[in-house]
DNA sequence: GATGCAGTTGAGATTCATTCTCAATAAACT
DNA sequence: AGTTTATTGAGAATGAATCTCAACTGCATC
């Protein structure tokens, strides 16, 4: 079995939840692509493979993936709460273009650990980072 | 006339707009505390003066606010956009305890410098920086 | 300090992402 | 298979943010 729906499995018993089909067509299509997503996005992907599934459903659902470790909140695009798989993936950062909504991704490892530190002063014991900047890419300056 | 309205009256004068009574309310409000607050905050705040104006405005106001470089978009919190003035402040970046909501402000100049050059390397122009760790305060640990 | 014009306001309607409700259904365990 | 308990889907509800438009106001000009 995969490495991310051992996790998953092992995750939901842990907080007495059922592994059901829809959970698992949620988390499948979540590690289907490496594109940042929002809850439409997913709705739409899954609906495409007929493998429907409610709205309500993919809203539930997605906060248990984060709190499993398999994906993680990125910086919100367009009023819209947008996700991505992080399990097996190196930490890194977001620049979001404010005019054509486009995400680059960059290196993460020498800023995380100037923040850190400056957690470590604070005795601020972090969870979750939350780093990027919004602006022009390069082609729409 | 201090420093931030006259910014505010050549900012608003730069692109045809008027420097209102609501406007200059509401900069007013915003500068007579310094903590993060949102629109409903800002509302609340300014109807205990008595000096009411609608939250249409208040929202209205806000993003020229921001473009006029007085106040700046922070971390969303409970659903809503969180904003601080920071005309005249150092930037910071944000440590925000998960538990008792506490929000902690730290140093930033390094860690902006690193990320100047990532986004140099990306030939992308920040306009804004969103920087910080959600976890938990030591307090709360 | 009256006039004209363009930008502005407030109130309420509207949008739209997200959350909630609840009756029908499915997973898990024996 | 039967029992228990969590889960689902559909649609209603919520609420922050945006929009609409008729009445109003800042401000430049005379
Ligand atoms: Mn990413
Ligand atoms: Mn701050
Ligand atoms: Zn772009
Ligand atoms: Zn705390």
């Amino acid at each position: 079995m995969k490495k991310e729906k051992e996790l998953y499995r092992d995750f939901l018993r842990s907080k007495n939840l059922k592994l059901t089909k829809p959970r698992l067509v949620i988390m499948e299509a979540v590690f289907e692509n490496h594109e940042h997503f929002n809850v439409d996005d997913l709705y739409e992907q899954i609906k495409k493979k007929h493998k429907n599934v409610s709205r309500a459903t993919i809203y539930r659902t997605v906060p248990l993936l984060v709190e499993s470790g398999l994906i993680k909140q990125s910086l919100r695009c367009e009023s819209k709460d947008i996700y991505e798989h992080t399990y097996g993936h190196e930490n890194h950062l977001h620049f979001i273009c404010e005019n054509c909504g486009k995400i680059i991704e960059s290196g993460f490892s020498d800023v995380a650990n100037l923040i850190d530190q400056l957690a470590k002063d604070e005795k601020f014991k972090i969870s979750e980072y939350n780093l990027g900047a919004r602006g022009k890419c390069k082609d729409c300056q």
